[in-house]
DNA sequence: GGTCACTCTATGTCTAAACTTAATTTATCT
DNA sequence: AGATAAATTAAGTTTAGACATAGAGTGACC
């Protein structure tokens, strides 16, 4: 517990996980409970209790009441991903950013998307395509379609002007995301809007957003070849 | 704040959700301070701050001291991804679950794998090639490099009985981990193990373990081509 | 042996109060 | 005006105490 500025309860947790990982603890063991610990750190339960409450959202402890904390036998830890806008993750890494809108207009919902979005077949959004640049070399193309009944207004926006997700993330938080990544062999639309060959391996973000009026967006985005999306634990 | 089972953090968090959703709060708006809400809604100060944490660990609200609390104006939220174990993975979508070690034995370290495990190349650690199987069919292959340093008794360990990951999982808490996905087209080795077509997309999820004694794995997972990893926020 | 009701315990949650700290605002001085 | 110091504010953290509640353990009863 040798924390220079962390707080009382971050000291704690990290001398438990310490203590996990060092296998002073081992899997499957019961921990003392959080009276015991209080007096052993000399501080008070809620301390502890907010210590063991994080490890446990970390998965690395099992809490039931009266059955006490256990190490977790299978730590099955989460890792986190932040999904940056992308004119921000591209100016970040110090490339100058651009985008291209290659296509915008009012067409019927193909079956698979309106599943995702659970909007009946064939009613008309708001469909975009286009294509983000860094230093003028393709990073990503998407795929979208925008509900305006639940993002009122949406028609009325020149996305050549601000990015659809930008505007969208603006002015329509969600509530519920529905995300999945998968890889795809380009297509040949995918090939010429990323300037690479059909077939080559890409990476592919399929995220659906909803508020309570329903689906706001549902979005395919391509990233260009060889892009590593990274988690932090 | 109409919820049933929730603890009144929860339901004020569900609560200011509701308010940011609906526009009541807009982007950039300051809401009241904390001693307003404890007010407004009933409760001690410290419930409301627990909730209001909440919310800007969601992303959906800037916190700072003398500042206030203003809602994001890009709220660029996070998802989470499970890992999970793949056999428990394979089972509870209702498959069979076996597994196969392709290769395993001592090998010098390639430079790549050095750098992501912060070795030195050509170091000597344990090399394995497995593939994973649901009723049969592959699922994903992982090409995986053990540090017996850092995770001692890796040698003495028969990898076709429990497999690699869930040993280390069962053993080896992490204290951190590099995690990556990315997409490549299917290697010759790929396509054979995986029985697929060579150059088919497969999505690739790279991830390095440490503990205090250093880097306990390195794995690459090769998931069979048309595989979709679930992230939920 | 199996079922039921009861007890007990460790965690879950909340409260009121106090103190700490970062950051802004205001006042003061040059 | 500009720089600097002081006051103020809102969040951050901790505490002691209280009560709620899930769920394991116990024992009575059939």
């Amino acid at each position: 517990m040798t924390e220079r500025t962390a707080s009382k309860a971050q000291a704690i947790t990290s001398e438990v996980r310490r203590r996990i990982v060092d296998r002073e603890w081992r899997q499957g063991d019961r921990i003392p409970d959080e009276a015991e610990l209080a007096v052993e750190f000399g501080v008070a339960r809620a301390t502890v209790n907010k210590a063991l409450q994080l490890l446990a959202e970390e998965g690395l402890l099992d809490r039931k009441r009266r059955a006490g904390t256990h190490v977790k036998v299978n730590p099955a830890r989460k890792a986190t991903l932040t999904i940056p806008i992308v004119r921000e993750q591209i100016e970040q890494a110090g490339m100058e950013y651009s985008h291209r809108v290659v296509a915008q207009r009012r067409s019927p919902l193909p079956a698979e998307v309106a599943a995702r979005m659970s909007l009946p077949e064939g009613c008309a959004l708001i469909h975009l395509r286009s294509v983000h640049y860094g230093d003028d070399k393709p990073f990503q193309a998407e795929d979208r379609w925008i509900n305006p009944a639940a993002a009122p207004g949406a028609e009325a926006v020149d996305f050549q002007r601000i990015t659809a997700n930008e505007w969208l993330v603006r002015n329509f938080p969600w509530l519920r995301a529905d995300m999945a990544f998968s890889a795809e062999n380009a297509s040949a639309r995918d090939a010429r809007l990323l300037e690479t060959r059909q077939g080559a391996a890409l990476l592919i973000l399929q995220r659906t957003t909803f508020n309570d009026l329903g689906a706001i967006t549902s979005v395919r985005v391509a990233f260009h070849p060889g892009y590593a999306m990274i988690a932090t634990p």
